[in-house]
RNA sequence: GCCCCCAUCGUCUAGUGGCCUAGGACACCACCCUUUCAAGGUGGCGGCACGGGUUCGAAUCCCGUUGGGGGUGCCA
């Protein structure tokens, strides 16, 4: 991994915190970091955000390494710098908010959370109210800094927003340092951000009420502030925030659930942006390379998107479908139980390449070729339903003999004869091959639906076929 | 409560004062094709939250209302 690059262009950094899983709309961040950092020619800082120490593990950051990874962010790429630990920072953090302390930009105050509130209910009041300000309270055990709010007002100039202007009157003074000396989350972002020189911050608008106090921090410490960039959060279909205790938000599950990772990262951009030009081409969906060349941040909406598993369901079945055969059939064959025959597999995999919606639908789909075969086997589950509708027509036992005695001579034994065959057959019953192929197929498959019932057949073989379509005889006239 | 943000089809969006009778995608419906299911093709359903302005002209600009969201920690 790159510990520092020296890439000229902007930096942008991508600051989460490990708590175990990867946020999907971390990851929409990430990727419009990434792809400014990449496009421009800058760098693309990763600093895992440790600073919580009672809950985070070292696996967390290897998991947001693994997670960063697979939607393209490479460590090894030249844009990529880090992981930065804010942890290793905390030195830096002091030094700051003694240097506001001594400036006079910042006071101690001796109340505890609980007479804060006391104090505030009082005076009828939300909030601190300053009154430590002026009492020139010295750093002591159990004593917390507080920033001290100047008067006026501050204005966020936003790439997304534009102008955001806060009335300093409702900021509070601020905690920078609690009472046991740990700097605050505000303070270590800001210290970390001067420190590696970010030029772009770059993150979900739920940061954005934070932005004036940071900003204020910039200017105390002595630096102009970054270029600031709040995107719309991401929503469920109630249009709250996507939480982990209610949504599904780690990526890590999408991609267990069989999602494509280009497929995941085009959908994730389409989130509050399209791709120019969507419209000419009539989709959304687009390489990487055209979505980095293009996103800017002034395009991007600046409404809450609903992240629609459906749509992203969609541009996984285009993904798979449009998936190079070799590669394909690798990561179809990845998702097969060990026993199961990859040569087999290979025949019919072709055929549901674009039946499928993810990977995991892969074995469901097939399964029937792979059960037990031969006189001793397990007779076939039917789909009950299936089986009641396909055996309804009075035609459908006689059927059934006529194919079983046809198919019990037929060569070569392949797709196109065993289709033919069964024209052949049919014609006798004057229906059509939609019909005609219903009862063969649930009888080799248990099911209604499923990939193309000849090219089934021809992987399957003469001998199970006749079997399995024998037994399906016995037990409609039995 | 207070602060801030936002408001175009069900959803994601295009649209930056006339090219808008508002375009595309997903979803849904119908038809075609068809070896079931898909895929593909064609068509359909469906929206500028509301009220005032400004203007010759407003989805686009301004104000208000309503609605939604985010924040309001000695969390990050």
């Amino acid at each position: 991994m790159n510990e520092h690059t020296s890439q000229p262009g902007p930096r942008f950094r991508f600051a989460p915190s490990p708590t175990g899983f990867f946020h999907v709309g971390g990851a929409r961040t990430a990727l419009m970091n990434w792809a400014l950092a990449r496009r421009l020619g800058g760098t693309f800082v990763l600093r895992i955000e440790d600073t919580d120490e009672a809950r985070n593990r070292p696996e967390w950051t290897e998991g947001i390494i693994d997670a960063l990874a697979w939607i393209g962010i490479s460590d090894s790429d030249e844009h990529f710098e880090g992981p930065h630990f804010q942890s290793a920072n905390a030195d830096a953090h002091v030094a700051a908010a003694t240097r506001l302390y001594e400036s006079g930009a910042a006071y101690y105050c001796d109340l505890s959370g609980q007479e804060v509130q006391d104090r505030a209910k009082e005076l009828g009041i939300t909030g601190y109210d300053g009154y430590s300000r002026d009492r020139g309270l010295e750093p002591a055990p159990g004593r917390v800094l507080r920033f001290r709010v100047p008067e006026g007002s501050t204005v966020v100039n936003d790439l997304v927003r534009g102008e955001v202007s806060f009335d300093n009157a409702t900021i509070e003074d601020f905690v920078l340092l609690r009472g046991n000396g740990a700097p605050m989350f505000l303070l270590a972002n800001v210290v970390d951000d001067i420190e590696m020189s970010i030029s772009h911050v770059v993150r979900a608008e739920e940061h954005l009420p934070n932005t004036p106090k940071q900003q204020m921090l910039w200017n105390a410490l002595g630096h102009a502030p970054p270029a600031w960039a709040h995107v719309p959060v991401l929503v469920n279909e109630q249009r709250k925030k996507l939480s982990k205790r209610r949504d599904k938000v780690a990526l890590e599950q999408y991609r267990d659930e069989g999602f494509l990772a280009d497929a995941m990262v085009n959908y994730l951009m389409t989130l509050g942006w399209t791709p120019p030009g969507a419209e000419e081409a009539g989709t959304e969906i687009a390489t990487w390379a055209a979505m980095e060349a293009d996103f800017a941040l002034e395009d991007v909406n600046l409404s809450p998107a609903f992240f629609d598993v459906k749509k992203l369901t969609a541009f996984n079945k285009q993904y798979i479908k449009n998936m190079d055969p070799a590669e394909y059939l690798a990561a179809a064959s990845a998702e097969l139980p060990e026993d199961w025959d990859r040569d087999r597999f290979a025949a019919i995999a072709p055929h549901i390449q674009e039946r499928l919606e993810t990977l995991k639908d892969v074995p469901g789909t097939v399964d029937f070729l792979f059960w037990p075969q031969g006189d001793g086997a397990e007779p076939i589950e039917y789909d009950e339903a299936a089986w009641e509708k396909a055996t309804k027509p009075e035609w459908s036992a006689a059927l059934l003999a006529d194919v079983i005695g046809a198919y019990g001579s037929v060569a070569p034994w392949d797709h196109e004869t065993l289709k033919a065959t069964m024209e052949d057959v049919m014609a006798r019953y004057e229906i059509k091959l939609g019909k005609a192929q219903a009862l063969p197929r649930v009888a080799v498959t248990g099911r209604a639906v499923g990939p193309p019932l000849f090219e089934a057949l021809e992987v399957l073989g003469r001998d199970e076929t006749l079997r399995r379509l024998t037994a399906a005889a016995d037990r409609s006239t039995g």
